[in-house]
DNA sequence: TAGCATATAAGAATAATTATCACTTGATAA
DNA sequence: TTATCAAGTGATAATTATTCTTATATGCTA
């Protein structure tokens, strides 16, 4: 019976905490929103808890980061097919689901014919109803 | 004569700098990087100075962020509409031209009908052929 | 050339994140 | 149960990225 090599992560009250806080379903929080939500339920947890577990999680593919432009790095925990509306007034950010996407290369100015593309991620920047 | 209210950016020594490093096309760096590279042709130059200078440079429309996965941001000194294509391994980043881009919303999951949307940035995730 | 708004260097300050380390604990084996 | 030990933790120091402060300097325009 070959032991596989994988981390054994264990299930540890601060990991409890955690995954209670991304189950809440706030998605797209930074790594300290999540450390002020989880030291409410468990005061002693200390910050780099929370930013080990999370790039743990990541590692383990159960979030995804989130790149938008601000200053903290943010945690997605929809891990469908998804893409993203970001509002410039307010900053919310919206999931955005595509029954397809299709984009042509400009063939005079882009060459990818040697590399490999695994994934793509759309971004969309404009104005949500409420800020509109 | 109605006197404009834009700013009157001075063209100052290091303001020439920033400019001459950034038109050697070498793009998407950080503003420390930008910082490291300016200092060997003004070495008095302070980083205060260049992340001041490149968001000003953003506020005039003659760069633009780039917001890809790590730690700072970038700057872009490419106007022209594109997108991009990063490369997991290295983490070079290609420009990519595309000739068409068009997506379908998938009706039942997302509703973006009250939202404006006035731009779309397509992140192309992969490797590239040097690390292929 | 004076006057002033803007810009600057230097360094302190802040925010976000990571590293270190001595101690603790969950999972598994005994 | 208990022993064992890799994995996890809190506290804190350290690092990295960026912004603020302030006294001084400097382009531009009248």
């Amino acid at each position: 019976m070959e032991k596989s090599k994988e981390k054994g992560l264990k299930l540890t009250p601060q990991r409890m905490v955690l995954f209670h806080i991304l189950s809440e379903d706030d998605r797209h929080m930074t790594a300290d929103e999540i450390y002020q939500k989880a030291r409410a339920e468990h005061p002693m947890l200390s910050p780099a808890t929370v930013y080990r577990n999370m790039e743990q999680l990541v590692e383990a593919g159960l979030l995804s980061h989130l790149d938008l432009g601000g200053p903290s790095t943010r945690y997605d925990t929809n891990l469908d097919d998804h893409h993203h509306f970001v509002c410039e007034k307010c900053g919310k950010v919206m999931d955005v689901y595509l029954k397809d996407i299709r984009y042509e290369l400009d063939p005079e100015k882009s060459d990818l014919s040697d590399v490999r593309i695994d994934s793509s991620q759309l971004y969309l920047h404009g104005v949500c109803g409420e800020c509109g």
